[in-house]
DNA sequence: CATTGATCGATACACTGTATCGTCCGATAC
DNA sequence: GTATCGGACGATACAGTGTATCGATCAATG
């Protein structure tokens, strides 16, 4: 057939420019949007108008798009800070503040060993803004903050998420638990938990999460200013 | 057509008597022999010879299998003691055991409230067993130490598997890490890390746990018995 | 200009959670 | 003893997943 015939090749698109920063950019904000189980290969390629195929040329798994999706917030985790109290207080607080902003951050923190670029920053200013500690207690002390920090939100996450799949705010989420917490107590199997939660007053969740952070700090005071 | 040519239907299977704890125990078996992502609805009910969608009559969805499972998990955590120091120990030490029996835990723990009866009965044992605690500190102190641990045994874990990935033992893991922290220590951006890294004595697992353990109560100390 | 080697993505595979719905059985009502 | 009903059961189907394979296409090289 001559080419007179021959209908013309539609244009090729152009091939989107891609790099690992702009797959990771794009899987981080299908999670922040919808979560991380938003998060498919498949979606992440359409997003970026490409095939699902073409992302690993740039990385070998799911699984390592995770890793980088982690790093990548690590590096919004700034800790700052003068005396060694500060410089965890803080690693604490915008680590918590990072999770905020990427929920999603909660289901990934602390299930893999972070060794990425970013991660490796932050440990590092923490680590160098803690000359002053016994070079043998630094690491213990990062870790137990850490390991401290990674279950508090995980549990203030997997909270929020709760009342928001019940569709309400903290007070209702707290009066919907309660028929099934009321009829569980009323049960008489849980005397003393029943007591707490009624009685207790309830602290807020920036609250709880100082309150938690501050007795573990005090306890590394002891420890370190020995 | 006629019976008698008519060939009889093959013996129908004697349907398997099902019930959650069956379900949740071929779940469970599944998940300790080939991790979570091993546990499939499909996988479980042929482990019980049956199909796929009988087990929606036990459960509404998978979720709430995963529910299931850890609430099961938590029937073998069982705090002991005479103070409350011994309970809090304990409850973190003994959390830490039943997440070495069952991996899995580690990525469940923390990521949906746990509401279930023996979730409940742990709290209550804790709870009872801080009799002596003022009121309002009991929920922020058993929280903290239910954080630490957490996020704790997933650090824990995911380093594991990370040895076991390589198929290392601890020592050998850290040789394997050695040349690629070595190129990026050599790299000059990390120096007070790579001098922690390189120079600080390195504890074992236990004695990570046990120490962040101590910070913890330590603090929590300092607060209760004021 | 021909060849090569890399790049790309269409297709395919095995597997997932779960909606749907016809079939069948056992218990109930007459 | 028979007819009816309700619910248990599971086969089938669907949309979606991660990723292996491999033919087509392109740009750079000889």
């Amino acid at each position: 057939m001559l080419v007179w015939e021959r209908p013309e090749p539609p244009d090729r698109p152009v091939p989107a420019p891609l790099n690992r920063e702009r797959i990771v950019r794009a899987a981080i904000e299908l999670a922040d949007a919808d979560g991380l189980e938003a998060v498919s290969l498949r979606k992440v390629a359409t997003a970026l108008g490409v095939g699902p195929m073409r992302l690993y040329s740039y990385i070998d798994s799911k699984e390592e798009l995770l890793d980088l999706m982690v790093d990548a917030a690590y590096a919004e985790i700034r800790p700052a800070g003068d005396t060694w109290r500060e410089v965890l207080r803080s690693l604490a607080e915008s680590t918590r503040q990072t999770v905020h902003a990427h929920e999603w951050l909660a289901d990934l923190l602390g299930g893999r060993p972070q060794l990425g670029p970013h991660a490796l920053a932050r440990g590092e200013a923490v680590v160098a803004a803690l000359d002053g500690v016994d070079v043998d207690d630094v690491m213990p002390v990062v870790g137990a903050v850490d390991a401290y920090v990674i279950g508090a939100v995980r549990r203030e996450i997997a909270g929020r998420r709760a009342e928001r799949a019940t569709g309400m705010d903290e007070r209702r989420w707290q009066a919907a638990l309660g028929p099934y917490l009321e009829r569980t107590f009323a049960t008489g199997r849980f005397p003393a938990l029943a007591t707490v939660v009624r009685d207790a007053e309830h602290l807020d969740a920036d609250a709880t999460f100082a309150m938690g952070l501050d007795f573990l700090l005090d306890g590394i005071e002891a420890r370190i200013s020995r």
